[in-house]
DNA sequence: CATAAGGAATAGAAAAACTAGGGCTAAAGA
DNA sequence: TCTTTAGCCCTAGTTTTTCTATTCCTTATG
């Protein structure tokens, strides 16, 4: 019969952000990422979590670990309350700064699609601080804090407001072009291949029913507009896709010598974070979806 | 444009812990001491999360706070949040031990009421583990992590399980009863007051009908027990509570010169935490119900 | 059988949170 | 009106917590 035990309360917050984020990821390394902190200290937290409640929460193998049945009971529920948490806090962003939209965005759409139609926006949507990131994977738009999330999506499944069909065909320089009549001429000159989209090439060909050995010796890129200004420099043929390359084949600093669009069964969307409910977020997105 | 701020997720959980207090309890003070820490370092937490929010949560006044508009909107969010944590933490708990039962009680009761009931308890629930804090207030169960609260309540807007009702009539050791053959003998004998409960003979003079002017000098005790051992030692009068006497007048070491039992209009209840429901529990508060 | 991935364990470093003490303001009481 | 008191702010300095860095261990996998 204990008398006044220091009410223990709740156990630290640290170790059952690290228990969630670890049961959702499956892994404490994989947690240690999201977290931005190193494995150890996750392992750290977890297991002061389980001496605070007397239990295992994971089993430990030799390579990554299990949830103990305990631990999966319990980690959905703290899923569940740490996306509340989220929920709130992004409410509380949104109410503080009504004004500020975060989007979230693939690299090559931030530089090439995103980034000309946005003096029309910042036109359209005058005292809106619109800030936008770049990251190769969809965020959690929720635990992450954003607001607009533009990534292509499969066309099947796409959970967001389809913006427009993600569309492949051979570019390059004009000067290059003259070399390019028929579609067996394409194997003669030098492929540029961005490492996100490495299979564009092999997508083209059974889309356009053309069969070409490939260059074995293409360039590769590690960002599609580094890939698309050394296709504008006339150093080979770069697989275009319609909405990253539309500003140059308008401006005239690349040409698609055969035409031939190919659908790539992808769609680029646009997909709001849940709760989201300001006009400028929509109108944003209205104002996007429009040619 | 920026591209990939550090991807600043969600402010400290500190912070929001603290502000989530402070609102729920109207004050960093109050806070300060629900987190037991220092005033200080809730303001500190509360200043934090308004810098991350870039917006006032509170308006200071030199005596006290208030919410913002802003702040009382998001306030509940975060309540709600913090409860589904709370929520989350007891159910892994219990989950973990099941065997362990969290009773909060008023200290009188766990001395008085409670204590001669374990044996039997411990008797039929085998293998559980009974943990007793003695509180002067009711606490929030889910936040303080009780399973059990054993407090008096109200008559009339009573929301636990309702044990047994509160009755008082005063009580003295046996050799100081002969003295007290009629209500106007009590006004000539010492008086023994706890502090807790104050206003105790007032409420029996008016219930039972007589009217004394009292004793100027009662002696007062901080705790209900010390005053009732003080009684069984023949120190004098003190208004007994029959749930916290039964078991000294059972054995003779007080008796009730006068009978004449006045309801306080308070009963003795058991509130179960939300979500609790194992049997245990339950048998538990159905056994502590029988007489 | 070697390799590599993932976790455990530790000490020490870094960061966060807290305390303590002084100052300020306004309501409440003498 | 003056004094007291409650409540918050601020800052410096300290304590506590959390994280990193390293080494070791175990076991799937090729």
């Amino acid at each position: 019969m204990s008398v006044d035990p220091p009410r223990h309360a709740l156990p630290p917050l640290t170790a059952l952000r690290a228990f969630e984020a670890a049961a959702r990821r499956g892994g404490m390394a994989r947690a240690a990422q999201e977290l931005s902190v190193t494995p150890g200290a996750v392992a750290q937290q977890i297991k002061i979590l389980e001496d605070w409640a007397g239990a295992a929460l994971f089993e430990r193998h030799a390579r990554g670990v299990t949830l103990t049945p305990l631990g999966a009971q319990v980690a959905t529920e703290f899923s569940r309350a740490f996306d509340q948490i989220a929920g709130a806090v992004q409410s509380l962003r949104v109410a503080a700064r009504p004004d500020v939209v975060r989007i979230a965005t693939l690299p090559s759409l931030a530089q090439l699609w995103l980034s000309p139609r946005m003096p029309r926006l910042r036109r359209l949507f005058q005292g809106a601080r619109i800030s936008i990131t770049a990251l190769e994977k969809m965020p959690d738009l929720l635990r992450d804090g954003f607001d607009l999330a533009l990534f292509l999506e499969p066309l099947e499944n796409c959970k967001g407001v389809p913006l427009a069909r993600d569309r492949i065909f051979p570019v390059c320089a004009p000067a290059e072009a003259v070399r390019i009549r028929k579609p067996s001429d394409l194997g003669q000159r030098i492929w540029l291949k961005d490492s996100t989209w490495a299979d564009d090439w092999a997508l083209w060909q059974k889309g356009a029913g053309v069969d070409l050995k490939g260059d074995p010796d293409a360039l590769w890129f590690s960002l599609y507009a580094l890939a698309l200004a050394e296709a504008e420099n006339g150093a080979g043929l770069l697989m275009g896709h319609e909405l990253l390359c539309a500003e140059a084949l308008g401006a005239g600093r690349l040409v698609a010598p055969l035409a031939m669009p190919v659908e790539t069964g992808f769609v680029l969307s646009a997909n709001l974070r849940e709760g989201e409910d300001r006009q400028l977020v929509k109108g944003i997105v209205a104002d996007l979806a429009k040619p």
